[in-house]
DNA sequence: ACTAAAAACCACTAAAAACCACTTTTTTCC
DNA sequence: GGAAAAAAGTGGTTTTTAGTGGTTTTTAGT
């Protein structure tokens, strides 16, 4: 289970550095093989262990793509979703159109999110945090917490 | 199964390199024998393996075709289908009523969505992900997904 | 038969992948 | 607490492969 977020650095070529920690957690968890995908909701990336992806993968085929919303997810999340291995040295390359997509430049924050991990530049990261609260309904399941 | 995305680039004659990796997959998939034709709802082609192709060619010919909706989606789809094959360099040129359709210029993304690949025009592809979220009907398979 | 366009072929350029070396930080042992 | 060793992170270099552009040959149409 991944928790906790670091910071991490972009270099010139796209390789990005996963902290020992975490790298030891997806060597538990998959051998180190991640697929990387976009989120649909925010502008940031999803870095999910093998297994995860292929349970997620299939629920989002399934989807009725004649639906606009439906098709959207679908055309995201599949679209980008990219299987990646670490090098020698515990680094991944992340493709341009994902570095587009998330607007990652050089300084990046990784955050873990039990089964997956969140990918951010820290400026959106930043930004997102000191947004306002979201408008909308609250589920149950939300105002029945206690933190 | 095709995911990922990826920049291309088509030349002055209409020729595009399908990236090594997916022309790896199409290989397998259906020894290098594609079919590229108009997706109904949006300005983008659609690239099946020939197997994929047809079994949906089927479907489509058995639409009820007084029903206007299913007589656009016959016209658009089996009047746009294109047998296509790589060249020696794995390359395909594409034939100029379809750059029409999808409005193709010189750069270009190849989107993986599972049984088939989209090709968008990158101008389209980046104001297609730009949008609103679509209006309308949120299907319960959706409401019930958790990224 | 001649012209024009399209297909096949060939050569070069550029980008990606693998490799290697160095710097910095953390941990352990004295 | 300090020094040494190990691990982690960073950057650059080389090699290979993929992508790009141009040229020639064939085919089809007039």
């Amino acid at each position: 289970m991944f928790t906790g977020s670091n910071n991490v650095t972009m270099d010139s070529k796209g390789r990005l550095a996963i902290p020992a920690k975490i790298r030891d957690a997806l060597a538990d968890a998959c051998g180190g093989r991640i697929v990387i995908t976009a989120h649909t909701e925010d502008r940031c990336l999803l870095v999910y262990p093998e297994q995860e992806w292929a349970e997620l993968q299939e629920k989002i085929a399934a989807l009725p793509n004649m639906n606009p919303k439906a098709r959207r997810i679908q055309r995201l999340v599949l679209g980008y979703a990219t299987p990646l291995e670490l090098d020698s040295n515990g680094r991944v390359l992340l493709p341009q159109t994902l570095r587009d997509y998330a607007q990652l430049e050089k300084k990046l924050i990784l955050v873990g999110q039990n089964n997956k991990l969140e990918l951010w530049s820290e400026a959106l990261w930043n930004s997102w945090v000191d947004e306002d609260e979201p408008e909308g309904d609250i589920p149950d399941a939300v105002s029945a917490l206690s933190l």
